[in-house]
Order: structure tokens, then sequence, then C-alpha cells
DNA sequence: TATCCTTTCGAAATCGTTTTCGAAAACCGG
DNA sequence: CCGGTTTTCGAAAACGATTTCGAAAGGATA
């Protein structure tokens, strides 16, 4: 059956479901006693249409909520109006609301402008560029939104060698200059760290995603900073990468703990990784928050359920989600890339689990017994 | 800034980026020798065109990475090749993957369509209807993909009095048959609730969403239905609702567990609403899966982490985005939407909530020590 | 071989919009 | 009132594909 969807059946079986036919701007401008032309470039916001024309256009096209078809436009325009939003491996990320946020910050951004966005999932990391080339090359899209930059990133040499407009969530070590968001992650390590530090941890591990990805290669710098800063020797032996899942996250934290001198307090550059982490701690005989201290690094709604409470960093992927798209019509319309660049700082989300056990609300039971109050997120 | 995205700016600043012109259908008849109309009844399959000549098209078609520009192809054929998917406010289930996994299932589907998919959020509930319209009038799209079916559903009433094709997830109270998939959530209220009676219990709960919701709507049946079997009398203060989160969970957990005669065990209908009933159980300072029971009802991925482990049943969301895309086809091949109506059987994954405490592996401590080995999932 | 039917192809119309360019109208200062 | 400038509008030509319909070629039959 699968393969039996033929482009032409599929073409064929369109012809059978009807539909009332809609008004289209010839016979809408007959209406008015105008040009399709005069129309056209009231609803398009030209120059030289009279003031009282537009506003008489203007107020029809409210009243019989007539809009221009999008299918003609864009031939003519010789532009999809479409936007591409690709989620990388959406399967790693299973329950991450990461790409769902930022998509609903996306289609916030968008509403009122003629775009729509159309999402695109890579099957897999290999398969990555293949879904932007079939966007881009079979004109799918104007231009293209993603996340989850990498240090060296084909997608975006891609995108900058073709001239397609897009914004990125992350930098990359491009040389060229593209626009971009990105959440410093550098202080996500560095803070953690610090923080641990200032709790009277020395012996302080690090446990992140792979290090190809850009954000995690700034947690592990700033991971590194701090350490120097206090004057610790770094040690490789702490600093462990894995994937960004749980099971990965637990199976470094094996890792760590399994070394003759374990170190005493992990810093996470994922809270589901931090979750994996807490979990091993636990299977170990050791109470995480307590024996071991744990922080995350990307505010997952679940770290505050949990007991302990998740110590973790703001993410604020919608606000960016909404970001990316004003910098991208900012860039469509000429703005250089080197002024669409910005870097958010993320703030310390103080929960419990980066320091000794504070007294719990109902402390014999298992699921976190309320919001902690201490928490303190960004306005 | 944001007032000053007009239309026409937009437009104008379009011309700003540039792009390679790509081959065009005419062009690349020209190059085969032969005209534009056999080369576009190759490609999409018509009969009347040689299978030597066909062949001929297809192979340069492939070598050349040729596609005919969709743009020209939606306009000619009054259609957009492009199915709407509506999330429905978003916001409220930030942290369930759901939505991402249908939405994974759907492009799956349609991968080698020609169809795309572009996603729509309403704002709230109340705005949904909107947005349906929007995307309806505007010819954005030819058919609608949607879920969180209500009981009397203005969306569906809508869809099928404009005709326009479309697959719910979810069934309705509606009158018209319509295609559609749908999990059936009797049996999560009913196997969920046999299963605590089969335990010893007597006074069981049920906690769920709002009841306008289908599923839920199902749920509370199939509760009532098993303490019916059961020769168990009903008792209305044991089955309350609220929304569809944590918090809600938690809400609902502490009205049962105030009464004079609370309930020993709980069924739930949705996995975050069993997490915050877990954490409000914890917080009275009883032990859940100990002192009271707890099933959810659609498999979030967190449930296997949290100790206890949370009982409750298989969901199949990418699966059924996959099917409906697949049903949506089908319809529009002109199968009939009784043909297309699937109710799949949920099957219970039993952890540990659901009954007293089995010894844990680390039972110190208060994070999931590993994957239960007692977790059976369907193949 | 003539006739008819089938197969295979191409010319031309069409989808609905935007845009260019020219013409008419209105306005202005002298 | 006139020449020149500015506004305002509309006719017509795209944009790139699909589809209808007719014609040519090929095959079969009498």
């Amino acid at each position: 059956m699968e393969s039996g969807l033929t482009l032409s059946s599929l073409s064929r079986a369109r012809a059978a479901s009807p539909a009332r036919k809609p008004l289209s701007l010839v016979a809408f401008a007959k209406q008015l006693g105008l040009s399709p032309s005069t129309v056209s470039k009231a609803i398009n916001g030209r120059a030289d249409v009279n003031a009282k024309t537009r506003a008489r256009v203007l107020e029809a096209a409210a009243a019989q909520q007539f809009t221009p078809d999008p299918a003609g436009r864009r031939l003519r325009r010789q532009a999809s109006d479409t936007i591409g939003f690709v989620l990388s491996a959406p399967q790693a990320h299973f329950a991450h609301p990461f790409f769902l946020d930022m998509l609903t910050g996306i289609d916030e951004a968008l509403e009122g402008t003629p775009y729509q966005t159309i999402i695109a999932s890579a099957r897999s990391p290999e398969r990555e560029m293949e879904c932007f080339v079939r966007l881009v090359e079979q004109h799918r899209v104007d231009a293209v939104l993603f996340a989850r930059t990498r240090r060296n990133d084909p997608r975006i040499a891609y995108l900058l060698a073709r001239k397609v407009p897009f914004v990125a969530f992350g930098r990359s070590e491009s040389t060229k200059a593209y626009p971009c968001i990105d959440i410093d992650h550098t202080v996500v390590g560095n803070a953690g760290c610090a923080r641990f530090i200032a709790l009277g941890h020395r012996r302080i591990a690090q446990i992140t995603g792979p290090s190809d990805l850009m954000f995690t290669h700034h947690q592990r710098l700033g991971y590194r900073q701090a350490l120097a800063h206090a004057g610790i020797a770094f040690d490789p032996a702490l600093q462990v990468e894995d994937v960004l899942t749980e099971e990965g996250g637990a199976r470094a934290a094996g890792v760590l703990l399994g070394q003759p001198n374990p170190p005493t307090a992990i810093v996470c550059g994922h809270d589901l990784m931090a979750l994996g982490v807490m979990r091993m701690i636990a299977q170990r005989g050791l109470r995480p928050g307590t024996d071991v201290g744990v922080i995350g690094g990307d505010n997952h709604p679940i770290g505050a359920l949990i007991d302990p409470p998740l110590t973790s960093f703001t993410a604020q992927t919608r606000e960016a989600g909404r970001r990316m798209v004003q910098m991208l019509m900012a860039s469509l319309a000429g703005t250089p890339a080197k002024q669409l660049q910005e870097v958010w700082v993320p703030e310390l989300i103080v929960r419990s689990s980066d320091g000794p056990r504070r007294p719990a609300l109902a402390s014999e039971y298992r699921i976190a017994t309320a919001k902690p109050k201490r928490e303190r997120s960004i306005a």
C-alpha cells in the first residue's frame, strides 16, 4: 500500500474533493470597479495608489474576508512565503520541550505576516544535509531556521554558499558572519562549576553532550575557565561526554563514580542528562544533592518536579524562537549579518540539587514535595 | 519595529536576496527534445506517454535533480499540496512529547509525497476555530490533521460542513462519520481500575482532564464500567477532573486525599497529572505506590525514570501520526469515511507505582534506580 | 491498400497574482 | 490659460506548471 502512493495516484485523487470556489482578485476588483492591478497594489501597500482608494479596497477586503490566493502570489513573486524549520533527529529529544517551545515562539512571531512555517525532520544527523538541500533546491522555502549548531557546521556553509537567508540558534566556528542567536553556554559551564567551588567542592566533574556541538563546546570551555580561575588543576578524567539523553547521562555518571577518586559534584550540560546522572548516583548508593551535587543546563520543566529539585539554568527557548523570526525579517530586509548576532546570558536557577541537602517539606518521600521557594528565574 | 513589518516592506525585502535560477520544466523539456506537456505527463505518471519516453524523462530528472517548481504546480492544480497540523494550546503541554511525536510520525509518512506539513498553533482553546478558518479560507492547506477532540467538537462540524478533508486523532459525538484514529481510552479507565481491584483495593479514585475532551470522557466511562463489573458502588466524590498538567494532578489529589475516607488508589488519565498526584501523595506524608497506588495513562517517557516508576498505558503517538497520513491519502483518493476509522487498544505498561512497594535496587534513594524489569510494552 | 482504432505527442489555454510601463488626470506656478 | 510635473490608474506581460484537445503516427482488420 505504501508503495502505491505514487505521485499520479495522488494527483488524480485531488479531483475527488470538491470545494466552493473562492473570490479571486479579478472578481473582487470588478466588484469594486477597479482594475486588478490597483487592488493588488492597494493591498500590498504600494505607493502609487490614492489613499482614499486604498482605504476603500482594504475595507472591502476586510468585510469580505478577501485574501489574495497565495498560489498566484507565489508564482509571480518567485517566493514561497515559507520558512523551513528543521528538527534534528527528533527521536533523540523525544521528551524535551526544546523544539516545540521554539516552534511555538516562531509561530507567534510569524502571526500577521504572509509567511508560514513548514517543519522538516532529519531522520538522523547524517541525513541532516539532505533535508536542507531538498528544502532549498526544490524551492519549498525562502529561508531556514534551525538549531543545535556544530563547531564546524556543514549546514551553515551550505546555506551561506547557496545564499539562502537563515537564522541559526547557536554560533559556530564559521569564519563568515551569519545571523544567529545563542545562549552563552560558557556561563553554564563556568557558573555551574564556580558555584560548586563556592560551596567548598574541589573535585568537580562535567558531563556534556558530544563536543562537536557548539553549545557543548562552550560548556566545556566555561568549566575549565572556572577551574582555572579557582586555581584547581584540570583533570581530563573528570570531563566526559555522551549522547544527549537520560541514558547518556547515567552512563557518563557511572564512568565518573567508578573512578578511584570520584567527584563530589557534577555539572551537566543538559537537564535530561542530569536526570540520568541523579539516577546513577542513587543507584550507586549515594544521595544526589547531598553526597554528590548536580547542576543541569537548560531548565527542563521536569527539573522542578523531581527530588531533589534540579538546579539549572534558564533557557528562554520560546523567546529565542520569536527573536529568530524578527532577525530573519531584518536579514531579508537587508540588515547585514554582523548586526544580527545576539548572545543571551543564561541565569542560574537555584533549587536543591546543587548543595548539601536542605530539609525537604516531606522528607520521607521520593517525589518532590513542592516548588522550591528559592527558585529564581529571570524576568 | 514589530508594527513596521508590513506586507509591503516584506515584499520589497525579498528582492534583496538573490539566488541562482533553477531549471524550469520548459528548459528541461527542451534539453530532452520533448514538449513540456509530455515531460509533465511523464513525471506525473499519466497514461498517454510511451514507456520508453517516460523512462528517459525520469532518468534525466533524477540525474539532474529536476523537480517541477511547486509554485506553478499549485497554481494550475488549485491545490496547495500542504497539510495543516494544528497544535492546540501548546503552552499547556510544554513538557509533553505528544505533539512532537505525532509531528514526527506525520513527517515520516509524508516523505516522498509532494505534500508538506505546516504547523499552526492555536493561542488558546477559544481561538482554535480561528486557526482552522484561517488555514482553510486562505487556501493554505488541502487538508487538516489535529488531535485532542472534544465530545462536541466545533472543528469537526466546521471541516465537515466546509468539505475539507481531514483526519482527527480522537473520536467525538459527531453524528456524521469522519476519518479518525483513536486510542480506546475506556481501556485506560477500565483496565487501570480493574488492576487496582485485582490488587485488593476497594476505594479507588480517578483523576482526569476536563471531561469535555473525548478521551477523558472515555476514561471516565471505563472507570465506571470497571467498578460496576466488580460490584463496587460508584462514588462521585472519587471522580475528579482538573487541567491536564502536573499542577492539575496535584490539586485534584489534594482534594481526594483531604476527604474523610480517602482513596487507597488513584487511576489517572494523563501521566503529567499522575506525576502531580504522586507529588501530592508524598507531600501528605504518604508513599506513592505503597500507601496509595497510582496508574498513569499515556506513557510519558519520564514515567520510567521517576521513583517509583509509573505504571501507565502505551500511547503509540508516532505510529498514530503515520497512520493518520495514510488515512488522509486514502480519504483523498475517495475511500469513504466509514472505512477510515480505527480504534487502537492501549496496553498496560506495568512498572511499580500501581501496587505495594517492591524492594528497590537502591532503596535508600529518591531517584529511580533502573528501568524496571517487569516493564512490558506492546510489539 | 483503405479504413478505423489506438497510441503517443505537442500547441495552446489556463490557474491568480504582481509588476512594468504608459496614459490620463490632476495639480502647479507663472 | 499653458507647459510641465506629479498622482493615480489600468492594460498587458510575465511567473511555471498542468490539462485539454487535436493531430500524427503506428497497428490491426477487412
